[in-house]
DNA sequence: AATTCGGGGTC
DNA sequence: GACCCAGAATT
């Protein structure tokens, strides 16, 4: 008898900790005050101006891992250039790819245009308008699903993203990293008994509206917030260690090169290949710092791959940035070329210094163009 | 269950 | 520097 009991306990942190919060909490005296919080203080953001679900769904695949500050003005030259799900679907990858640059996670934006060449071919141009449908579409997962489906369609889907994660979190009491899959699953369940019947795009939205402006991740403002009552960790007093989450990643300090290779009016630029980072966008040629002298090696390396006779001169440029997981410090060097073709089917090609800006180039390669003329 | 996939904001 | 951001897909 005792011992059947203290195992009912330790389950409790399980999924039971979500039906502990709403025995103690009025669901519908939750969502009445976060809705009447959200009329006052509901940003306006372009994407909200409608809820045709095209701009919804851009909008919500730009905004994966992607702050709402930065997305806003690509969000706006994204429907000024593709304005609808029809016009996606017949542009060129290099375009679309084009105004994503900078954005990060290119990924999402050529299973974009793919997706709207599905939703154009197999839906005959009528947007999927529940999660199971949308989840058929690449770049949608059970977020991005649900938040398309509540915002555009009306249904009654529940989401889980950064925001949320830590204001669900919070409201709980939850202790346990929520990067694992059991409290991930906790806290799906939690949203999935929080979401209303009616209006669950107001509410969904409102949610993420709260944890971005209150409950936040640094500083959360409890003083105003319409749910504080409700909350566990500011019950306690914990709301500051409050998500828990094991770090994602360690970074590596890496070098590369790259290089600036002119023959008359163009330069020497690769398209990064489908199993690389940054595949479909261009690039300088580029490569692990190499060891010794670095512009014979260099040199070397870049008439193994190219076939070209070349003269490179100095470093000309250096740049530090962090992709991913690594850091990287990148050194610039210019060149020309004495003589040569390039090989056949390398990946690399001349382009005229007019065409560069017409190209997707990834943030650092965009960096080196803007600055190209330091290399002449 | 881990790793990959970007880049910028912020303290 | 370190962590976060309206995550999804792949390994």
């Amino acid at each position: 008898m005792k011992k059947s009991r203290k195992i009912a306990i330790s389950t409790v942190n399980d999924e039971q900790i979500v039906e502990a919060w709403f025995d103690q909490n009025s669901k519908q005296s939750f969502r009445q005050s976060l809705l009447k919080w959200f009329r006052v203080h509901r940003r306006e953001m372009p994407w909200r101006e409608s809820r045709d679900p095209y701009r919804v769904w851009v909008s919500e695949i730009m905004l994966q891992q992607t702050q709402v500050a930065t997305v806003i003005d690509y969000f706006r030259r994204f429907i000024r250039q593709f304005p609808t799900v029809q016009r996606l679907a017949t542009a060129d990858e290099q375009s679309v790819l084009r105004q994503w640059e900078g954005l990060g996670y290119y990924r999402r934006a050529r299973q974009l245009h793919a997706a709207a060449k599905m939703i154009v071919a197999e839906f005959e141009g009528t947007f999927p308008a529940t999660v199971d449908e949308l989840l058929r579409l690449p770049g949608v997962g059970r977020y991005t699903a649900g938040a398309i489906a509540s915002i555009a369609f009306d249904e009654s889907a529940p989401i889980l993203e950064g925001n949320t994660v830590r204001l669900f979190a919070r409201l709980m009491g939850l202790t346990e990293d929520v990067r694992v899959s059991k409290t991930q699953k906790i806290l799906w369940r939690f949203s999935e008994r929080l979401v209303p019947a009616k209006g669950a795009g107001e509410f969904n939205q409102a949610l993420m509206e709260l944890g971005s402006l209150v409950c936040r991740d640094r500083d959360p403002n409890c003083r105003a917030c319409p749910v504080a009552r409700s909350c566990v960790a500011l019950s306690l007093g914990t709301q500051r260690e409050i998500p828990v989450a094991s770090p994602k990643f360690e970074y590596e300090s890496i070098r590369e090169a790259a290089v600036v290779l002119r023959r008359g009016k163009n330069v020497l630029m690769r398209l990064c290949q489908p199993s690389e980072r940054w595949a479909g966008l261009w690039d300088f040629p580029r490569y692990p710092f190499p060891h010794g002298d670095p512009v014979s090696n260099l040199t070397r390396l870049i008439k193994k791959d190219s076939g070209l006779d070349l003269e490179l001169d100095e470093e000309r440029l250096s740049l530090r940035h962090a992709v991913t997981r690594f850091r990287i410090e990148l050194k610039c060097y210019g060149g020309r070329v004495r003589s040569g073709r390039l090989k056949r089917n390398s990946a690399f090609q001349w382009v005229s210094l007019h065409d560069i800006d017409e190209l997707p180039l990834s943030a650092t390669g965009r960096k080196i163009a803007r600055s190209i003329s330091a290399f002449f």
